[in-house]
RNA sequence: GGUGGGUUGGCGGAGAGGUUACGCACCGGAUUGCAAAUCCGUGAAGACCGGUUCGAUUCCGGUACCCACCUCCA
């Protein structure tokens, strides 16, 4: 069997991966906020699980694996849209209301990393909302949590708050490497006055009658965000399991706080036992961020004509634990080496197996830099098969991702540019008659104003001609070339 | 201020104490009426300063620069 082995963050070593249980494996991912569309950062530690799944399930069967990922559907976000609607007039339940807004964004956000070729969370390899629990579904769990951690001197009540008291917790820090003292430093944040340690974070707060809120021994109230993740993997999982991910944004204090949480209510158990955290994406060399303009979703890119599965090459090709830089200019390289493997692979049946040099580089803390060196070398090699059974490792060149490719092979042309493709055929009909009469002069100034707007065309052994538009083609000037050709629009 | 990560050839991006990463681009060649595509091939690197070593881009220390987190952003 083959060993994998994962960087973990809590012991900043990469350690030979040891289930607890081979045949059962149990992972968590932190999930969205569903307050809105996934932005491109969003997708990238969805993406490197997605490879480590598929990774265990060729190792360990995908029946034994088991894979959460929440939705956080309390946030003060979602609940000014909910207000925002209430105020519009809707007859709604504020409560309704809520769930409508979290139902349409997670509606959103399947159909997005669906595009990503990401597959869906599963327990023992059956899909299943069930692996994708919603935090308003599980708040009787969060407050039988909390009762447990104040039972045991982990947690207090103040002002209809439950805290967690971070002194009770000799641990705390440890995932970040930092102290309590340190923290109390640098922190910038105003301390509420009926926390006992400036650190202590909230475990449930109050809420008025404008939002939201569930009977609790301390009032109506909503849970803190930390104990949503403590109490769901909790659930799902049992308290130890095997993986748990996300972005190193979270490391603190998310996951600080969830360790505590869970490491106090259940003492006997060990939580996690590996720590996955992948760095923070950059678009064009910054931040993503709505200030600097470079704030864009899954779905913009999408919609902008950047398939999934180029996305998907992009994200794979820095390794997860190095800040990754989106551009346009990787996006092309990938496309044009996305189609260059298509072309290679159409019509071919996979191999049985992935190269086992690829499943190595896999296996070595998620190498997909590494990995995509072997799909080279197969490529090289022309072994078609081989390339399509190890691509479908890293989910790509997967049948249901084609779509892109198939469309611009068949030069079919999107609804918007229905009106000038007569012209534009009549035009490569010409071309190619006067390629048949040897009158190159012609052909090759036709095929120059095509290529000058943005239509690339490309002469077949038959005498054929395939044509397609690219993504900036200025089609407004088809017409003005056709005459010019001697076509008229007609 | 605290914590963590990074700096590799023109660009992107890995592994490894000594032996070609890989891709894109470039250049040369094959093919082509010319292109495009494809195929073959060459060249090119490891921030700076010290240390350990027979030997370091790879280990250790320092410096510089970049980034993230410390604010319920993956």
């Amino acid at each position: 069997m083959v060993q994998i082995r994962l960087t973990n963050t809590r012991t900043r070593r990469k350690e030979d991966f040891q289930p607890i249980d081979p045949t059962n494996l149990r992972l968590y991912l932190c999930g969205p906020t569903v307050y809105d569309r996934a932005h491109l950062g969003n997708a990238r530690p969805v993406l490197v699980f997605d490879v480590l799944v598929r990774l265990l399930h060729h190792v360990y069967g995908r029946e034994a694996v088991t894979y959460v990922r929440n939705f956080t559907d309390v946030d003060d976000k979602i609940n000014a849209e909910a207000q925002r609607r209430k105020a519009a007039g809707s007859a709604l339940s504020l409560e309704a209301l809520v769930a409508e807004r979290s139902d349409e964004t997670i509606a959103w956000y399947h159909a997005d990393m669906d595009a990503l070729g990401a597959m869906r969370p599963h327990i023992r390899g059956e899909v299943t909302p069930v692996a994708e629990p919603r935090a308003t579904a599980y708040i009787a769990q969060m407050i039988q949590m909390n009762l447990d951690l104040i039972a045991r001197g982990h947690a207090y009540e103040a002002e209809g708050h439950v805290l967690f008291d971070v002194r009770s917790f000799p641990d705390y820090g440890k995932l970040s490497g930092r102290s309590v003292d340190d923290m109390i430093a640098g922190a910038r944040v105003e301390v509420a006055p009926f926390k006992r340690d400036p650190m202590d974070f909230v475990l449930w707060k109050p809420s008025d009658d404008e939002l939201p809120g569930w009977d609790s021994p301390w009032g109506r109230g909503r849970p803190g965000w930390h104990i949503e993740c403590s109490a769901m993997s909790a659930a799902l999982l049992g308290p130890s399991f095997d993986i748990h991910g996300g972005g190193i944004d979270l490391q603190f204090p998310h996951h600080e706080n969830e360790i505590a949480q869970s490491c106090c209510a259940h003492p006997a158990e060990g939580f996690a036992r590996y720590w996955l955290h992948n760095e923070m994406l950059q678009v064009e060399g910054k931040k993503m961020s709505k200030s600097l303009g470079n704030f864009f979703t899954v779905r913009d890119l999408l919609d902008r004509g950047v398939p999934g599965e180029v996305i998907r090459f992009v994200m794979l090709s820095t390794h997860y634990r190095k800040p990754m830089d989106w551009t346009e200019a990787k996006a092309a390289e990938a496309e044009a080496v996305l189609r260059r493997w298509r072309g290679l692979v159409a019509g071919i049946e996979p191999a049985t197996s992935p190269a086992p040099a690829l499943v190595e580089a896999l296996a070595d803390d998620l190498n997909t830099a590494g990995a995509f060196a072997v799909l080279h070398d197969l490529a090289a090699r022309g072994d078609a098969a081989g390339l399509l059974a190890s691509a479908r490792m890293l989910g790509l060149l997967l049948p249901e991702m084609s779509e892109w490719y198939e469309d611009a092979k068949s030069t079919e042309w999107i609804a918007g540019s229905l009106s000038v493709e007569p012209l534009v055929r009549l035009l490569v009909q010409k071309l190619a008659e006067a390629r048949k009469a040897k009158d190159f002069a012609t052909a090759d100034a036709i095929r120059a104003d095509l290529t000058g707007i943005g239509i690339t065309l490309s002469y077949d052994p038959d005498g054929g001609i395939t044509y397609k538009r690219e993504q900036q083609a200025d089609l407004s000037q088809v017409s003005a070339i056709a005459a010019k050709h001697g076509i008229s629009a007609t």
